[in-house]
DNA sequence: TCCCTTTAGCTAGATTCTCTAGCTACCTGA
DNA sequence: TCAGGTAGCTAGAGAATCTAGCTAAAGGGA
């Protein structure tokens, strides 16, 4: 609707652009709650389910180190965020084969399907909604995507460790 | 790259449709880590950061209650979470014009500046990537958003209220 | 080989956040 | 006017994370 008629900017072809920025800043919201549906459908906490998440789509085992910073969490908290998915039977500990300090983090056969269920009406209406594309948006759509994910992997890589205790000086 | 040669499918044409697809879901599973990650550049924790995403985003002014309902959380754990952020300096109470037993949550100024000065790096990769595609591509993109977010608002809607207690009767 | 540093994972106790239960004040419709 | 429902709050209990510190194993250099 708004389209700003931008001076001389360079933009030369992109008159609906901060419509499409508000549309994908919809969607990134939107698709932080989504998490937290998916949790609640699951029957877990959000930290639980964000956790079976990396787990089920990194392409490599993880520990439950480096599965807490992934997730902002200590190690402390990581092992007993996995003492709780093994008691619920979510997750396996087994043994990594070259470094004996090491654990990798299976994701139960269980546990999956109960990821896919509960993603499944999302899943349908994604992929419906990927089927009305021509061939052509599908791979403009693709790169785009796939350069914002770099975006968001980049703005998540250099957030700080800790709470950056930003001016507390308020006061 | 796994195409699977799905036989006479109502999918006549888009080969790279699951390509799309994927690339969809990378990016809104790493859109959920970005809360986690503007939250400890903002120095609170995950719900708070929500909580202003929330507030900042939403076109009408927000109570506890309601934002509470957004967030999945009870009117008790909202009224201690507006505690945390007025006390913070993020959030000012104001009085409903028509209700009295009504509150209207103001995000401050400062508050603003800091979640967008704390987006900044995303936005602006976002802009760029949005900046290169061709008007069509971007009416195309915008579309495509708009339904997938539809579909996520929808997901987030119909998820229970309470944790399910999904199959506690495992074994 | 031996020592020293770093890393993965765990335990214990303190802190923080959310929950349940229940309350008051206010709005709305009969 | 009065009954039912809603917005917001308080108090105390429960759950999740944190800090601090530990052991065992890997890796590098003398």
């Amino acid at each position: 609707m708004e389209e700003v008629p931008s001076s001389g900017e360079p933009t030369p072809a992109a008159p609906p652009s901060s419509e499409t920025s508000r549309a994908l800043r919809d969607a990134l919201r939107i698709a932080g709650d989504t998490r937290a549906a998916l949790a609640r459908r699951l029957g877990l906490n959000a930290t639980d389910a964000a956790a079976i998440d990396h787990l089920v789509s990194s392409p490599e085992p993880l520990g439950p180190v480096e599965l807490g910073n992934r997730l902002g969490i200590r190690s402390a908290s990581a092992t007993t965020l996995v003492d709780r998915l093994v008691q619920a039977g979510h997750v396996a500990r087994t043994p990594h084969p070259h470094d004996r300090r090491r654990l990798s983090l299976q994701v139960t056969e269980s546990a999956v399907g109960e990821v896919l269920e509960a993603l499944r009406p999302m899943l349908v209406g994604v992929d419906r909604a990927v089927a009305r594309l021509t061939p052509e948006q599908a791979e403009a759509a693709t790169a785009f995507l796939r350069e914002v994910t770099e975006v968001m992997r980049e703005y998540v890589a250099t957030a700080p460790d800790e709470p950056s205790r930003a001016r507390a000086d308020r006061d």
